[in-house]
DNA sequence: CAGTATTCCTACTTAGTTGGTAGGAAGAGT
DNA sequence: ACTCTTCCTACCAACTAAGTAGGAATACTG
């Protein structure tokens, strides 16, 4: 699996959105604006990328935005209901592709018929781990690194 | 999971390989040698690209090569024996990679910290698909694609 | 209600990788 | 000597990723 860059910090705003910000669930701490100049500095990313990939994440439905002096960015629901696989979809389209194909676009033909089952078993394998693991997960696995 | 065209070629070589040239194991079929052409044909890659990849695969211990008027290609173990990873890996390197470092390298701080176990998490998911399969499991399955 | 400050948003530019090609040098058989 | 095939190096085009700069929308303030 490559990992780009993209992904990586969309990632790690997400996760920054979630903590600052608190959850739109939670009464109380809930939808408090997180500015990207903030995301940016706290995760060491470049701010007009980062501006880019935040443009996705509201497009996906997974952030929600204001603008002005007071603006920023917020979650649209809970981070235990945001999982790692719904932002990686959000930026980077298809989990899985073969030579930038979907892998269930892949056409074999002859010796090498059965290879595309492979490359949907392994789709399916990466998307076991990445649906379930939430944001809120990710958060208090911070706090407590031996759980699992 | 990015499968490039170069790890996607270096696959469906192997396999044909495997089919064409018989098991080294098994006594009587084994050990004869394809030639690049041939692969290239029957398998739709163009042939210079597929000279580069095969000889990543030699140098990887997975191919013998022969040169000379009945030159070629055989394979150094039986195609039980050889996984799809093992494929993978000796043309394109680590299986996954988080903005082109092996996810091991992945350095997080702060509120991403939880992050790297995911990528850790992913790598071995899809070890465990691609280690699993041996090139003699593809070459059946495609006789009877019901077998898991 | 005009002005200003701060934000989101869009467009462009640049560097690197991937995919693919071409041409020869070295070795093996006849 | 001649032919065939692998082996190796250098090169080219296309695409994506990464990063930058400037413009449009919005909210606050006097």
């Amino acid at each position: 699996m490559y990992v780009s860059a993209r992904s990586d910090y969309a990632v790690r705003a997400m996760l920054a959105v979630a903590d600052a910000g608190g959850d739109p669930g939670q009464p109380g701490s809930g939808g408090e604006l997180v500015k990207a100049a903030t995301l940016a500095e706290t995760q060491d990313i470049p701010l007009s990328f980062l501006q880019g990939i935040l443009l996705d994440l509201r497009r996906a439905g997974l952030l929600h935005s204001h603008r002005g002096t007071e603006g920023g960015y917020a979650l649209t629901r809970p981070a235990a209901e945001i999982t790692v696989g719904d932002v990686l979809r959000a930026v980077g389209g298809a989990l899985t592709t073969v030579r930038g194909l979907p892998a269930q676009d892949a056409g074999y033909h002859g010796v090498a018929a059965g290879l595309r089952d492979v490359w949907l078993a392994v789709d399916g394998a990466i998307g076991v781990v990445v649906d379930r693991t939430s944001l809120a997960d990710l958060l208090v696995r911070r706090d407590h690194p031996a759980s699992h």
